[in-house]
DNA sequence: CCTCAGGTACCGACCAGTCGGTATGTCCGC
DNA sequence: GCGGACATACCGACTGGTCGGTACCTGAGG
């Protein structure tokens, strides 16, 4: 039998379908035969197509928000934290293009409550991270020619545009691709 | 009778919808009731409902190398020319969020023929910028820190992403937000 | 009276989700 | 150590509704 479980096997041949031609594009059916299962496995384990989605963004968002904890948690200087935060963020994201393509594609489609939790969980990362570069802006680490807010949204915009170009078969390995985005953002936070 | 031609208010309500809930979630009839058109005027103007989709990437593409081949011929220092590259690109997308939040959602739903199309213009756009950097890193005015193709997809993913969080009614006006974002690029090229 | 702009009724395809069923455990009282 | 009650995992034919597109109509201007 196949090694991976039936809801994880749904869930894969998922994200490889609604990366290549969209959600709505994607009919159950093509899920189900992607995954070698029927339709009745797959909802006994979902209760709907919004719900495989969903499931999609939970698993992503839940590393991510764990990764930055961790690096938060080990309290290093702004600079070392920043270029942490960057890093992570890029290689998690390198890892999984299909599930980032997904999202940020497909995450208008949430409902109202999904919608809501997912806007907080943004949202404590945002601030978490806006608050590590506004310390070190008051106290000179980083220059405060651009406003922390800005700088936030600009590194965590080239984040979420990478599955549009990066190509894992690509010359540049996802370690050099996040050094080089770090280092941009630093060199545009220095003094 | 409405100021617009008929064709002009098929294409802005369906920009607004397809805006709103996506291309597949939009349904034709609801394009029609939006432009107050029948489905016979819609199918009289256009061969599909992908043929709108194409034309409303045509005319912000269209207008965006218009832009760029403007800049360019201007013929100024690396540091301006970059600048107005970043300054223009932030305000057609401000006050075109909508087409934008269209094209990056939906632009993989483009056919083979289309797609190659607007991977070359997409190429040359890429290409003429980077040009500019990596001239300016060759004579010194940049520092080559970082890989001049990365400082592009850097850029020009900061705008791509704009929709997403860019709102006409927020604190920032596009002009002072255009400034922030050049100014931020600009540093991490600064020697 | 013919063409062009637009209107309207309808069709065929398709698709998410349902539902009645089977097969295989597993726990428990006796 | 066995029967029966219940649960879990899955199957796949079917349906009710939806939607893109089409065939045909109308009315006005030249």
């Amino acid at each position: 039998m196949a090694r991976r479980s039936t809801p994880e096997r749904i869930v894969e041949a998922a994200v490889r379908l609604f990366a290549a031609k969209g959600f709505d594009a994607t009919t159950v059916q093509e899920v189900v035969e992607a995954a070698s299962v029927t339709k009745g496995a797959l909802y006994h384990y979902f209760g709907s197509k919004d719900d495989l989605l969903f499931e999609i963004y939970r698993s992503l968002i839940g590393r991510q928000m764990a990764d930055l904890d961790r690096i938060i948690a080990a309290g290093e200087d702004a600079a070392t934290t920043v270029r942490r935060i960057i890093v992570s963020l890029v290689e998690t994201t390198a890892e999984s293009v299909d599930e980032t393509a997904v999202f940020v594609r497909e995450m208008h489609k949430l409902d109202a409550e999904r919608m809501a939790a997912f806007r907080a969980e943004r949202r404590r990362y945002h601030e978490t991270f806006r608050a590590v570069v506004e310390k070190a802006q008051a106290d000179g680490t980083f220059s405060a020619r651009v406003p922390a807010d800005t700088a936030v949204l600009i590194a965590l915009g080239v984040v979420n545009q990478l599955p549009t170009w990066y190509r894992p078969d690509g010359p540049k390995p996802p370690s050099r691709l996040a050094a080089e985005i770090a280092d941009f953002v630093l060199a545009g936070l220095r003094p």
